[in-house]
DNA sequence: ATAAGCACGC
DNA sequence: GACGTACGTGCTTATA
């Protein structure tokens, strides 16, 4: 666990962690820290260490073995901290979300990313041609239509192309520094008036594929072990959630049919394993119903109905049996938009409906779930008294724009409080659920292994004998890591296969 | 090196 | 009346 994470007394305490959720707004890393809170001199770590530079492999045991070279004088300094920082957790009540969530965490991220993942290096080369022949017919569709050759790839000389030699929109948006924007939502609005628009799109989607996921990660397998490695960071993300980088095993394409194939090259370590996904059912809406206790909501989630169904009925004041797929959809759509706190105008843009119709859809809304309006008020307000709102863990996000008189920062804050507690809530709960999963996996001695973490799904790399077993461990622990107020019950379910697009 | 624009996930 | 959906990582291009 980085060099900080130095085991003491049978316990690993990891002083950025600690850091992190006493001023989850002031990340910093060790150097500034020993200084600011022992008044070091900043002993720049990294440099000795030659981190410099691209840092390939990133396993966690390589860099605590590194560290362990330096570790004399670091673990003095580790020590220190601890003493630091274990009463600045008791005074700021941080001691729960500490002790029972990040800190026992940290042995089985080090595992995971130990452990890494296989993939399917012939399969990726493969379709790394298909893309490149499929990205290239695009691009020369592209040239064909717009009469010249240019580089695609460039945003800048695009919107020239699009906008000046081809004059497609005469009142083009432009981005903050001028350029033309061509990002996906215009490209879809050009597409009725001008198929080079789709061409365009086409291009974007296989190039991505092919540089930041198809080509990229044969490139991270590590030569030793023949897996990727990644890196889970438990202090980058200021709601608690994890972040992966190195490759980012977090944002594997899954949308788009083409994108989708990517999962198929996620493959278990030999014939004799397969893959189990587990994931958790509309997690964050229940939350909202579990800590707003709004009665409608609670009681869709109790009687384990459609959520985006039952939302559309009371909305739309129908039967659920009446709910049309359109109806469903807009209402889909509003429940995500209460997660983030969007108000009518970004439905009405998301939906491309009206303005009055958005607004209607609110009102309804509001009426139907008055609990979730009520909670959005209490948890501002309680954010503007206490300067910082908590999960249901105790994890804290500070705001201090809260009461800012500026009407765009304090409404981001705003945003925040109500979105925060949410997603926080979530991230406590699969981290529970990882914890006790990791536990009982020991307790068994099984030999398979919990391999991925994607904020609502885990996955493992599973021997086929143990499978019946560890199916119903895994669904059981993450249904009862962290049961949710006013008895909203929460699902989980598992898939298995012999890659992860099967399994998923 | 760093910023901008874009696109992938939940 | 403003603003205009939360949290991330990483690619390529363009500029310094």
């Amino acid at each position: 666990m980085k060099w900080y994470g130095i085991e003491l007394k049978g316990e690993i305490f990891d002083t950025m962690l600690a850091h992190y959720l006493i001023e989850p707004e002031g990340r910093r890393n060790m150097d500034e820290l020993s200084a600011q809170y022992l008044q070091y001199e900043p002993i720049h770590i990294e440099e000795l260490i030659g981190k410099k530079g691209k840092n390939q492999g990133n396993m966690r045991d390589v860099e605590v073995q590194k560290m362990r070279e330096y570790s004399a004088e670091d673990a003095d300094i580790t020590l220190q901290l601890k003493h630091k920082f274990v009463p600045l957790l008791k005074e700021k009540e941080l001691e729960k979300v500490f002790n029972e969530v990040e800190n026992p965490l940290v042995q089985v991220l080090t595992e995971m990313e130990y452990e890494g993942v296989k993939i399917d290096m012939a399969f990726l080369k493969d379709y790394s041609v298909q893309l490149d022949m499929e990205a290239k017919a695009a691009e020369q569709r592209v040239f064909d239509c717009c009469g010249i050759r240019f580089n695609l790839a460039s945003p800048k000389q695009l919107g020239e192309v699009l906008f000046e030699r081809l004059q497609l929109d005469p009142k083009a948006r432009k981005t903050k520094t001028g350029q033309y924007a061509t990002g996906e939502d215009v490209l879809v609005k050009l597409a009725n008036q001008h198929e080079v628009a789709n061409d365009i799109l086409i291009y974007r989607e296989l190039t991505k594929l092919k540089s930041t996921y198809v080509d990229a990660l044969p490139s991270m397998i590590n030569p030793k072990t023949g897996r990727v490695h990644t890196c889970y960071s438990q202090a980058v993300a200021v709601t608690g959630r994890l972040s992966s980088i190195n490759p980012n095993l977090q944002n594997i394409p899954i949308r788009t049919e083409k994108g989708k194939e990517i999962r198929k090259a996620f493959v278990p370590r030999d014939t004799n394993h397969v893959l189990i996904s587990a994931d958790y059912s509309q997690i964050e809406l229940r939350i909202v119903a579990a800590i707003s206790g709004d009665k409608n909501m609670c009681d869709a989630f109790k009687q384990n109905k459609d959520i985006h169904t039952a939302t559309a009925a009371k909305v739309y004041g129908v039967a659920e049996n009446a709910v049309t797929k359109e109806m469903r959809y807009k209402a889909k759509s509003v429940n995500f938009g209460i997660i983030y706190g969007q108000g009518a105008f970004g439905l009405a843009d998301n939906l491309s409906i009206s303005r009055e119709e958005a607004k209607q859809i609110i009102e309804n809304y509001k009426k139907e779930f008055a609990g979730i309006t009520k909670y959005m008020n209490d948890t501002k307000n309680f954010a503007r008294e206490n300067g910082y709102v908590k999960t249901l863990m105790g994890r804290k996000r500070w705001l201090r724009d809260i009461s800012s008189s500026n009407f765009t920062v304090r409404s981001f804050a705003e945003r925040n409080a109500i979105n925060s507690p949410i997603q926080g809530s979530a991230a406590d709960m699969i981290k529970l659920a990882m914890i006790k999963i990791h536990v009982a996996m020991q307790k068994e001695k099984l030999k398979s292994r919990m391999i991925l973490q994607v904020h609502d799904e885990l996955v493992f790399d599973v021997l086929k004998d143990e499978v019946e077993t560890l199916k119903p461990l895994i669904v059981e622990n993450m249904k009862t890591a962290l049961p949710l107020p006013n008895g909203v019950p929460v699902e989980a379910e598992a898939g298995v296969g012999i890659n992860w697009l099967e399994a998923h």
